[in-house]
Parts: structure tokens; C-alpha cells; sequence
DNA sequence: GGTAGATACTCCGTTTCGGAGTATGTCTAT
DNA sequence: ATAGACATACTCCGAAACGGAGTATCTACC
């Protein structure tokens, strides 16, 4: 605590957050994060390193465990580790961060053919369908009552409708963008679309 | 070309594509990758950096300028640039990924109270009219001309009408989450809203 | 002609990435 | 019962990315 201790991230305070639920191993909270984790990417292995991290801010206690000839360690938050949390909770939000590549080949369509940019439209739908399957076996374990957490339900939808408003409109988005390539002659001569351009700088969508 | 070069990145394609355009300096690339960049978030110094390994792999080339006191580069794309360019618009598109520090707010939020959940929803809903504002700038400028790249206005309404849908179902998510919220005694005590996940599993919205 | 602030970058210590490596567990065929 | 194959559960480490501090030039205004 006193030295050298790294910064702590969004992914620090989302581990601590699932430790906040009930204490787990490692690999339980790469998974759960993993599962959850929809709303942030981050490597495996820094999620493996941060329950390490956690201890050394005193956030998060370990004790070990012997399953067989396999040793693990088990963490729970610690009464410190709940009052960082509640204080992250209480912070303004950083600004959403994307990486879409498949938007980025978009942008850079009319450099390519018209193929590759139906294929990245493609790509844009079958995520989005992606998308909501993962939605559908989250919200369907929690409606056999195959979750851990059935008290957290409300919470549970409030994340999940938005997983799926995102799937939607990605779908809705692929479906009329796959439409309007189709009539063009190649990627780089569409029609000039003015009226496109009003009506989205008005907020409204064109589908 | 021969020895250690840097891995390409969708940044140097993304700054490549830029360069597909039009011969641009390291500033203007900067200004371009951070206006078209919604898709891609990356650090400043990073796409400085890219320019430079775009040339040591052979598929930019640099000209030295003098502009008064200061001396300025500006890149090009070489033949081999393009065939790379095309290449990669034809490679399948890597899986999207995102950082929402607001929706792990909104997941760990019955750790906290009320009034956070309210403000991560709000900061939700803020980044959603930052985002349609940013989207009408763009269109804006194209339907009045103002755009260095009238031909490819086509394209550009393609990308900014997913953003202007990310913007809309944002803010309806946003409404709506609101409203549920607002009907909680607290963070922790939510109707176990059965029919809601149901809805949600089968791919519709409740907005 | 001085200086405050904006512009246009570079530099570098810290953090993250991601894939290879390691060790244990489990299943299946003989 | 046991060898081999595949899955599970991590650790390690070199390369890349991050991001903020630092530097130099330009521009506007007094």
C-alpha cells in the first residue's frame, strides 16, 4: 500500500465489484468477466493479475486453497475494498471507447471493392447476432433460475436491454446499409445523399 | 522492410486509408484519425508513431517540407500502399470491442446507491447527445460543402448513420432505464422483472 | 517587441497485450 | 490400469500502446 502500487483501473473495480458479490478464484473471475464483460475488453491476463493488484491496495484479501494436487487462491473483498468501491461507483464515467474495425474498413470502402464491403457489413450483422445470443443464454438462465445471482435481476435487465437495443440497431443498421450498396455501381461512385445527410444530422435514422 | 518491422495494426490501416485520400503531415492525420476516429479510439502518440512505420514497411513514402521555421514531413501512399490497403479491406474484420466504464457502473450498481446508478445512466445519455452532435457536424459540413471529400459522401452516410442509431438507441435506453430506476426503492430491491427478460431473450427492446 | 496561448509534434516510464509455456485434471480407448 | 489426448487453470515475458510531460514554433494582441 505504501509504495509502489499500480494504478487502479476499470478493470481493477470491475474484479472487485464481482469480489463484492461473493469471494472467487482467479479463474472464476476471468471467467465471470469474460461473461459479463461485454461492456469491457481487456486481456486475460491482466484480469489474472489484478486480484494480485487488489491485495497490495488492501482492497481484497487471499487465502489458500488445495483442490487436489492443484493449489488456488481464493479472494474476497475486504471492508476497505467495499468502501473503494462504493467511492468508484460515486466517480463521473469515463467516455465509452470502441475499436471497430469493421466500421473502419467501411470508412475506407471506396478504396476497395464492392465484396469487401458487403463482407464487412456481413461481419456487422453476424456480431450483432452474436450479440444477442449471448443476450438470450444470460437472460435465460435467469429465468429457469439457473444464475447465481437471482436477487440481481433487475440489474441484470437494465444491462442486457442494452446489449440488445445494440444488437438490434446494428441489425436494422446492416440490413438497410446492405440495401443501399446493392444499388450502387462500385464503392466509389454512390449517389451524393443529401437528404440522407439532413435527416441523420436531425438525430433521425434512416430505417 | 527486411529486419524488425512493426506489426500493422488497424491504426496504420486506418491512417493508410487516410493517406489512400490525399499526401497529408503527421498533425493532419492526427486531426483526420480523431474526426473519422469515433470508431477506432487509439493514443495521440501512437498515431504519430504509425506514418513511420508505414514507410519502414515500404508502403508510405515521406517528403520533407519547410514551412517558415518549421520543418514538416508529409506522407504518401506508394503502389505497394494501395495492393496493402486493398488487402486488408478484403481480410475479415477483427470482433469489436468497447469500453463502458457507465454500463460497469450500471452492472456493479446495486454495491452502490441510487443517485450513482442515476448518474452513470445520465452520463450514458450525455455521451449520446455529444455523439449525435458530433455525427450532425460532419453532415453539416457535407451538405454544405465544407468537406474536403464531396465524392465520398456516400460512404459517409453510411458510417454516420450507424452512429446517429448508436445515438438514438443510447438515449432510449437511456429513457427507459431512467424510468425503471426512478421505481426502485433502491439499488438493491428491484421487481424481479420476469417478462422483461423474456422479451429481452427473444431480441426486443422494451422501449 | 514581448508574451500568452494555441499548434505541432517528440519522448519516455509505466501499463497492457497476447501468445507461448507449464502444470494439473478428465475422458476415452485398449 | 494406463497411456495419450484434450480441456482446464493459470504464469511469463517481449513487444506494443498509453498518456502525460516536455519542446519548439506560430499567431494574436497589447
Amino acid at each position: 500500500m505504501a509504495g509502489r502500487t499500480k494504478k487502479l483501473t476499470t478493470v481493477s473495480y470491475g474484479i472487485l465489484g464481482l469480489l463484492g458479490l461473493r469471494p472467487h478464484t482467479p479463474y472464476e473471475l476471468a471467467q465471470q468477466f469474460r461473461r459479463s464483460g461485454t461492456f469491457w475488453a481487456s486481456a486475460e491476463s491482466v484480469v489474472y493479475n489484478e486480484p494480485k493488484a487488489l491485495v497490495a491496495h488492501g482492497l481484497a484479501s487471499a487465502a489458500a486453497e488445495a483442490d487436489g494436487g492443484r493449489r488456488r487462491t481464493r479472494y474476497s473483498i475486504t471492508p476497505a475494498g467495499r468502501r473503494e468501491l462504493r467511492r468508484w461507483l460515486s466517480d463521473p464515467a469515463v467516455e465509452p471507447q470502441f475499436q471497430f474495425d469493421a466500421m473502419m474498413k467501411v470508412l475506407f470502402s471506396d478504396l476497395g471493392d464492392k465484396e469487401d464491403l458487403l463482407g464487412a457489413i456481413e461481419a456487422m450483422r453476424a456480431w450483432a447476432e452474436r450479440t444477442q445470443a449471448g443476450a438470450a443464454t444470460i437472460t435465460h438462465d435467469y429465468t429457469t433460475g439457473d444464475e447465481p445471482y437471482p436477487d440481481r435481476a433487475h440489474i441484470v435487465g437494465l444491462t442486457q436491454a442494452y446489449r440488445v437495443g445494440l444488437a438490434q440497431m446494428t441489425r436494422q443498421w446492416a440490413d438497410w446499409a446492405e440495401q443501399q450498396v446493392r444499388n450502387w455501381p462500385d464503392t466509389h461512385n454512390g449517389p451524393a445523399p443529401a437528404d440522407l445527410l439532413t435527416r441523420l444530422g436531425a438525430g433521425r435514422t434512416p430505417w
